[in-house]
DNA sequence: CCTTGACCTTCCAGTGGGTGGAACCCCTAT
DNA sequence: ATAGGGGTTCCACCCACTGGAAGGTCAAGG
């Protein structure tokens, strides 16, 4: 199978797969002609990949759960422990851009956004405001 | 005034302060011994950018903040317009982060999460699952 | 047989926003 | 004289790609 088909159908770039093949998370063979042949064992990796990474797992937590993937005995509280990381992880994110929000919010609402001159958001960003 | 002073007094790293000078945000003057000479106005520059990045804001919107903090006949308008933008971004990213979270939490909820092999985790991951 | 166009190849550079480190200079105190 | 704690430059690295140039390959149509 073509990069471009493959890529079709594990729906990503073939940038990104050649990316991945770069770092090691795939080998494809190599036709006559130089180009990549990738088996059916490779789609489900690309698969596996792109579900990971939209999910918001590094490369590298791809990696380890590909191999725990690949690991017919694994321990399923292995990979539960690393969704329950991205999960906390998650959270934090989450807390952190609400104070932002909030923040900006009441920046924002004390702000006249009119023609003059004067504004609330500057006056802020220059004395330091109170909240980090 | 000496990097490692401003630096101290903006609360940003020294090696921070030196990018933004290679990115022009700010252009200190030099002593005969090739040391940067900060100047008041630096300092606040320099806060200004530690408190608009901490926000939230990127260097390009903070290189605009900053003329429009310079510019003293700017309208409020225009810089609140940049904030509420910057709300509505926010906001996009935690409800991306709050359905990842699910999706996650879904996943980790139908795992055993013991010494058996068997996992819904992976087993979604390699199937591709249903939310994207 | 030739051309066209879609596909493939490699390699290099850039993104954003810094951070780490090496190698070296400068200033002050002892 | 030397030790330390500043400062300087430059180059490389982080993450996860993405864009583009320059060229090789293949199938279809004239």
């Amino acid at each position: 199978m073509n990069i471009g088909t493959v890529a079709e159908r594990a729906n990503l770039p073939a940038k990104t797969i050649r990316f991945y093949e770069d770092i090691e998370l795939v080998k494809p063979a190599r036709l006559k002609n130089g180009y990549r042949d990738y088996t059916e064992v490779d789609m489900h990796r690309l698969r596996f990949l792109q579900r990971a990474r939209s999910l918001g797992f590094t490369i590298e937590e791809c990696r380890l759960l590909l191999s725990l993937y690949e690991d017919k005995n694994r321990a399923s509280a292995d990979v539960k422990a690393i969704a329950l990381g991205k999960i906390k992880e998650i959270e934090r994110k989450i807390s952190e851009l609400k104070s932002l929000k909030t923040t900006l919010k009441d920046l924002a609402d004390h702000c006249h956004g009119d023609h003059r001159p004067n504004c609330p958001i500057i006056d802020d960003l220059v004395s330091g405001g109170n909240s980090k």
